[in-house]
DNA sequence: AACCAACTGAAATTGAGTTTCAAAAACTAG
DNA sequence: CTAGTTTTTGAAACTCAATTTCAGTTGGTT
């Protein structure tokens, strides 16, 4: 999947524009694995485009949700945090409670016991949530 | 776990106060097993208890916390929800993102999965959150 | 080139959560 | 029981991320 392509085509199917601004926005997002939270992005792109805003950013953030180049995760830190689609493969998330490390994981087995438990009770499941919060290797060192 | 000692030993612990509107606060969360949020549970005291304010609803559920009668939840609509522990068996939560209802669940062979998840990365989990979102059987039904 | 809808960025607003503060209530010692 | 001390209460103020507003700007279409 081409997330500037996908971006795009979203942007002409909504009748949008595609201004410099969300160009950059796009491109910083993109190039980095990071989970960056709208004002984390916002503090990074001011260093080299000091004339973006905040408001820009955090809009641009909701499109690349929108268009599902994107997904919106919260860590319960109270800032929401947005992590770049490299691709459809599903995975989930260990994050370190000390240094704010975030792990990915995937487990096909905690997926399929997922679907059993939601046709137990006749659920039918759009989405999940799942995190595992402790210390990562690092920071369960003795110091 | 008797949920009403738990709370007085910490009220005595922290050198606090046993109040009258500590206890009505108690009780009214305990009998029910919904997953009231702060505003939610005010509505509900108010109409009995009208003289009870937001601040010692929010103070209180943060005891409750404290002292691990109640957990905090937040299921991504933006209020954060407080879930009296019946028992010290752990659950997880579908919950309709239709109607709002919450199904808890355990399964027990998922929580082995994420100990070896964690121990892959060499992680040490303290805690975690695992939720499926998605129609309960009620809001699946064609209308 | 001209037009108009969409965009931008600064500032204002929202809303949940939290803190403040003066009056009230709960404990403690006499 | 009473006085004295500490904590609590509730209303209001504050915080902070998220969101909206709005006047001036820009994109892109004719």
């Amino acid at each position: 999947m081409n997330r500037a392509l996908v971006f795009n085509q979203h942007l002409r199917n909504k009748g949008l524009k595609n201004t410099r601004q969300r160009l950059i926005i796009l491109e910083t997002f993109l190039d980095s694995s990071f989970h960056y939270s709208t004002e984390e992005l916002y503090q990074v792109l001011r260093k080299d485009h000091p004339r973006i805003g905040y408001a820009t950013v955090h809009r641009t953030l909701k499109l690349f949700t929108e268009c599902g180049i994107a997904v919106e995760l919260n860590f319960g830190d109270g800032q929401t945090r947005f992590e770049p689609l490299y691709s459809d493969h599903h995975h989930d998330h260990l994050v370190c409670t000390r240094c704010g490390k975030i792990i990915e994981f995937v487990e096909p087995r905690i997926e399929q016991l997922q679907r059993e438990v939601a046709e137990r009770y006749d659920f039918s499941v759009e989405s999940h949530r799942h995190e595992l919060y402790g210390r990562c290797i690092k920071c369960s060192q003795p110091s």
